[in-house]
DNA sequence: CCTAGATGTTCTGTTAACAGAACAGACGAT
DNA sequence: ATCGTCTGTTCTGTTAACAGAACATCTAGG
């Protein structure tokens, strides 16, 4: 701690104003992640987030303040406080509430971001993008993959142009249903299933149920 | 909270003895769950994973108790009784330990085993294990996914226990030659291609030639 | 208008998380 | 043996997270 300003939410530590998450860089290549990071949100602005995350996954759900503090044992007071960044919550209070949301603390803590557009694939509507993840590089070959979290909303289907002959996709569901690949052979694939396609034509994501959520892996030859 | 017995550690909440990694009932292996009623940990058990999993990422690293404090900022009190898991820590703690401990929290928080070692690929040498790149979840399954990036050196083949059956791995190489899978049915694959198996027997990574980097997906159940 | 029954926010006293000091062991060097 | 410096644990006073009550604010329904 030591660290003065620390007062949870001293005075804007706004988090969405209309964008779901609007979170800012938290792990940018976590791989690089040792940096001294100046672009890392501080524990306040952190604190805010997650507490704006699960204002949003309680009203999702339909569930009152109360109703959710009572059925997960907190104080109203707390929740409340809490949800609008106020407090620095105890591990064990976040805890308690992973149940009754009916998710786990990976989903209260992580930041999901939809990251503007990385790599062309541009948001549409909200809460759509890719992040980034990390960039390997096979020194042999010489050849880059990136990886990407993808998340695509529903709605008409993204297009993608052709990236050349050199450029393989490979996208692994995790949540959602979708058809993806080359426009003409298009595969469809739901969590835990993947699809994989060489981008030298145009190709599309095209969400059917679901939130679509994915690691994709773009590979191509070092420029 | 409400509950009465809760100040964290009561009185045995101890957690690992002596395996690598010493995962409590967490993990499935579904004869060996210390299961008072439910499944799912208390939050003082939770609590105490977490607590043991700090101070193994920290001692992986080399550093002292003392210096991993004062680069985080934290009271050195504050760091013992947490690893020792007679604290109840507040975001704002876990957040600071991140930074100095290289890795996000989820790392901290997942009850699976972070970087350094996914998965019974032990750390041999320098820059060789696991990397947690993300932690993704499937909110309508329950399923979890984490994304690591993977490094093996090559040697003598890791073997890894089996994880129950509702854990499957799934691996695309990025560079390098490795014969993966479960014992037996080992696949091989190279840089672009993929192999995928549950984990609910032995299974290994052997590296055949190169350098072995790929991306690893472990999916499981919630908690 | 006034209740009745929700909602979420602010207040109040208790308890515990926190920083940092004081402490106890273990090891090396002189 | 007696420092000196490291380790991690336990102690002490301050601050804030907590539960729950009191308080607002809003929308019916009569």
């Amino acid at each position: 701690m030591t660290e003065p300003g620390l007062p949870l939410l001293g005075s804007e530590a706004r988090v969405g104003s209309g964008g779901p998450d609007a979170a800012p860089s938290a792990d940018r290549t976590p791989g690089a992640s040792i940096s001294a990071g100046s672009d890392a949100p501080t524990a306040a602005q952190f604190g805010a987030q997650v507490g704006a995350r699960i204002r949003r996954l309680r009203t999702e759900r339909g569930i009152s303040l109360t109703d959710l503090a009572r059925r997960a044992g907190l104080g109203k007071g707390t929740l409340s406080e809490l949800e609008t960044g106020q407090r620095n919550p105890t591990l064990e209070t976040l805890y308690a509430l992973t149940n009754p949301l009916g998710v786990g603390l990976a989903s209260l803590l992580t930041s999901w971001r939809p990251a503007g557009h990385a790599h062309g694939v541009s948001v549409q509507g909200e809460a759509a993008g890719a992040y980034l993840l990390d960039v390997l590089e096979d020194t042999e070959t010489g050849s880059i993959t990136e990886v990407y979290r993808l998340t695509v909303a529903a709605g008409p289907a993204y297009v993608s142009g052709s990236h050349g002959p050199d450029v393989t996709e490979r996208l692994t569901l995790i949540s959602g249903f979708a058809a993806v690949g080359r426009i003409g052979r298009l595969q469809e694939i739901g969590p835990g299933q993947s699809a994989e396609w060489i981008s030298d034509s145009e190709h599309s994501y095209q969400v059917l149920s679901g939130t679509v959520v994915g690691i994709l892996l773009i590979t191509h030859p070092r420029r």
